[in-house]
DNA sequence: CTTGACCCCGTACCCGAGTACAGGGTTCAT
DNA sequence: ATGAACCCTGTACTCGGGTACGGGGTCAAG
């Protein structure tokens, strides 16, 4: 597959495909004999998740590490491991911080209808409230 | 308290808030007969509820229409719920996503012991399979 | 054998979200 | 009454993540 076709599928500009493979995300694809760049259907694949890791708000470095992980070359396992648990610990903060915000959408959605004044709308408190959480990520 | 106060407490640059201001997230504060900015001691905990808003993915015009939402005028409730309803989706979806990430990186964990070829390493697989799953956000 | 649609590379530009800097005013402790 | 430590405004810079542009090569259909 050639630049743009892999773009299409991926939804993604051309030019990003080469500014990730700058930046070390994507592989160096093969070359035909004019130096076009040839791609395999994983790269699809792969700038699609690279995409979706960014929507979940992982920077590209972070996406980067998270891709090394999954490659998992033999010798780096205690490496990996110790990498994976601690960005699963940080997801489980993010996940509880979203499910925080959701529940308070639902309360003011819910208390919505009720008399203009007797409204509850919680987003700030539950969110934000005094304790010092740690913010996540 | 003075901007810088208000900053340290939210563990920000005294110069973000300004920038909040100038972005419509911070209302305009009281000012002394000297111009200096006379914040609430609210201004603290709506700055720490941008930040963490923005460290859920949230960009800073989105957080305003949060705000927005928490602050519900009276008037504009049908316009509330229907902005709070499609967040709660787009929250929902997010959750999921990362879900299946930190699933991922649990199998890749378990895994991780065994023989050194017979690992699972399926973050790539699950999350970007084939499907052309929306991208949440 | 040319023309339109692609590809290459390098460099420059854009946007969001800050952060810093310059030039000046205020406050307060010594 | 002076210097450190703050505050003001406006403008400029940074950084991440792209996106566009210029100048040139390639390839297939007509």
């Amino acid at each position: 597959m050639r630049t743009s076709e892999v773009a299409a599928q991926a939804r993604v500009n051309p030019q990003t495909l080469r500014y990730y493979e700058r930046r070390g995300l994507l592989p160096d694809p093969a070359r035909s004999s004019s130096g076009y760049r040839s791609y395999g259907s994983e790269a699809v694949r792969l700038v699609r998740f690279i995409k979706r890791a960014q929507d979940l708000g992982f920077a590209l470095d972070e996406v980067k590490s998270l891709l090394e992980l999954a490659e998992g070359g033999p010798d780096r396992c205690e490496a990996t491991r110790r990498l994976a648990t601690s960005k699963m610990a940080d997801l489980q903060g993010r996940i509880a911080d979203l499910e925080a915000i959701r529940a308070g959408l639902a309360r003011l959605v819910e208390t919505c209808d009720q008399p203009r004044e007797r409204r509850d709308c919680p987003i700030l408190a539950d969110i934000s409230d005094d304790s010092d959480k740690e913010v996540h990520r």
